[in-house]
DNA sequence: GCCCAGGTGGGTA
DNA sequence: TACCCACATGGG
């Protein structure tokens, strides 16, 4: 175990104790939790939660019955989502994969890890962030999802050098953490916590369970 | 009214 | 490769 990976290991587990499990992801099985991965891109969670809400109401949170609906009735139940003309067309594309697949939506889940992100990023709309946290969140298979606050995070501690390439950073937590699936999963997630309460655009504040005493530059 | 939110894809240099 | 921009709603 080498520095850094020392140091992310140590920020994870300050994180666990200030925090404590954050129980991600928020979804109602496998495929609400795809959908919620979708609609997520560059939206606040309260807003998905509306076109969550919607989906559900209009009773089409299953494979089948979104593969059914028509674009135009599924932009209107994603609206809320921002962005729902992609959205809908993404949602459509991936609910009639998962209704394809051999074995359906649990077959498409099962399969070998690096062929169901490959899949999952051949679909337009489903671009790296979202196909790995369908890949841990859903199918509970060990990838470490990178996002702007896991940039900032390894920016912030000097982590950063030329950590610059998503699989780059993605390797780095996921030497430190290792093949755990729901360790990297709830990595993730006190990541977006603490990145919300604490490691916004400006700098951060006194009380940051990390102790920002490390180098800031 | 302005900025941002748990990104992605197409275009341009 | 590296930026720039559209996508689009809702909350602070």
């Amino acid at each position: 175990m080498n520095e850094r990976d020392s140091r992310l290991l140590a920020a994870y587990e300050a994180l666990l104790e200030a925090f404590g499990p954050q129980g991600w992801w928020p979804g109602d099985g496998p495929f609400e939790v795809m959908v919620g991965a979708v609609l997520t891109q560059n939206t606040s969670w309260r807003n998905v939660e509306h076109a969550i809400g919607r989906i559900r109401a209009a009773g089409a949170m299953d494979p089948a019955s979104m593969a059914e609906m028509t674009l135009g009735g599924l932009e209107e139940l994603a609206r809320p989502s921002g962005s729902f003309r992609r959205k809908a067309r993404t949602l459509s594309l991936l609910s009639k994969a998962a209704l394809s697949a051999r074995g359906g939506l649990p077959g498409l889940l099962s399969r070998p890890q690096d062929e169901l992100r490959r899949d999952l990023l051949a679909i337009p709309g489903i671009g790296p962030e979202t196909a790995d946290s369908i890949v841990v969140y859903a199918a509970g298979l060990p990838v470490f999802v990178v996002d702007a606050y896991a940039r900032r995070f390894v920016e912030r501690h000097g982590i950063a050098s030329p950590l610059d390439r998503y699989e780059e950073v993605q390797a780095a937590f996921e030497g430190a953490l290792g093949s755990d699936a729901d360790k990297l999963g709830e990595c993730h997630a006190l990541l977006v916590e603490l990145g919300k309460r604490h490691c916004g655009p400006s700098p951060c504040c006194g009380d940051c369970p990390l102790r920002y005493d490390l180098p800031t530059s």
